[in-house]
RNA sequence: AUAGCAGACUUAUCUUAUCGACUUGUUUUGCAAGUAGGAAAGUCCGGACACCAAAGAGUACGCAUAGCGGAUAACAUCCGUCCAACGUGAGUUGAGGACCAGUGCAACAGAAAGAAUGUACAGUUAGGCUGUAGUGAAACCAGGUAAACUCUAUGCGGUGCAAUGCCAUGUAUAUUAGAGCUUAAGAGUUACUCGCUCGAUUCUAAAGGGUAGGCAGAUAGAUUCUAAGAGUAAUUUUAGAACUAGAUAAAUGAUAAGACUAGACAGAAUUCGGCUUAUUAGUCUGCUUUUUCU
């Protein structure tokens, strides 16, 4: 697989942001907090995802890139996990809920866990209906 | 040489490898090219551009600016110059229009700083008036103060690209236009005057509203550099040359290794001229003080 993160795999619809908000389920593995949601949405790929930074933890847009950029690259690199998972269409949004920048081996390390959670918590869900 | 003053400029880590993002071009899933700033920041001034008769006209109020002259699209910016204060000096700073329009204010001293008339002495006919002394920067037809009200001169409508225009999708009436009927007083804006706008119901016609889906606006411009001319200068005229970040849940990156003087502040969002603030490493020019030598 490669390892790409086109338009069509980034999560680009306001409505769509609106619905994930307000019906999404969510996990947690600190710094890293994941709101996701079953839905269709607008392109062929398994899944479409989107990174925020509050601005309250991180005042300087500059460190709000940096991360952003972290994440992204991080999910690109491990996103088969959860494209060889998935049967359904997902979306979700994936946020920085810590204060501190982290370096990049702990949050790959910490985004591999996130990604296997929110798998197991699909599969769950699918189990249940 | 030392200490200092003013000004100008450069730089804003680099190289290689792997994996990616956005735009454009080829053309096909590849390839090539380009891809953050000097402050992109604060949003403090001034414009361009767009829309809004609830936008206009006049008065009032309010706000801004304030020696003089010039530059500019414009400015609170910039240049020149006078004056004042500070500094040995190079220079720095300036809230530097007007108290013969009115009102107010004034430490200490002093009887009193203006609805006052004291004390002592002298002059004069008593009352009273006049003069002198004493305090103070200033003692009455006087002066100071406008970082006091105020006056003068000049300028100022509002909202900001989520402006605005077009297309698509698409549901139901909250929209628009015209006509008929009833009412003509009232309401709205900016304090007032003028102006302008506004009702309910019926019928007819049209396509609005919402969804922030797409395209345009939106990246070449009061641009930069060089030469010659004008000007003390800011700046300007002419000629030549150069320059494409353009995203939109938002690209311009991540990792590894190496190098050096060991990398600061910090991320475009319609756009331009300034100001202010943050900050790395350095270079150059002019000048001043003190000391030494010729």
């Amino acid at each position: 697989m490669k390892h790409t993160l086109e338009k069509e795999e980034r999560l680009k619809s306001r409505k769509l942001i609106e619905r994930l908000y307000n019906d999404g389920n969510s996990v947690k593995a600190f710094p890293l907090r994941m709101v996701f949601l079953q839905t269709e949405h607008t392109s062929n790929f398994p899944a479409q995802m989107g990174v925020s930074v509050a601005k309250r933890n991180f005042k300087l847009a500059v460190h709000r890139n940096r991360i952003k950029r972290l994440i992204r690259e991080c999910y690109r690199l491990q996103k088969e996990i959860v494209y060889d998972n998935l049967d359904k269409p997902y979306i979700f949004m994936i946020s920085y809920i810590g204060k501190e920048e982290w370096k990049y081996d702990e949050l790959f390390l910490k985004m591999e866990k996130l990604l296997t959670l929110f798998i197991n918590e699909v599969k769950k869900i699918q189990d249940e209906v």
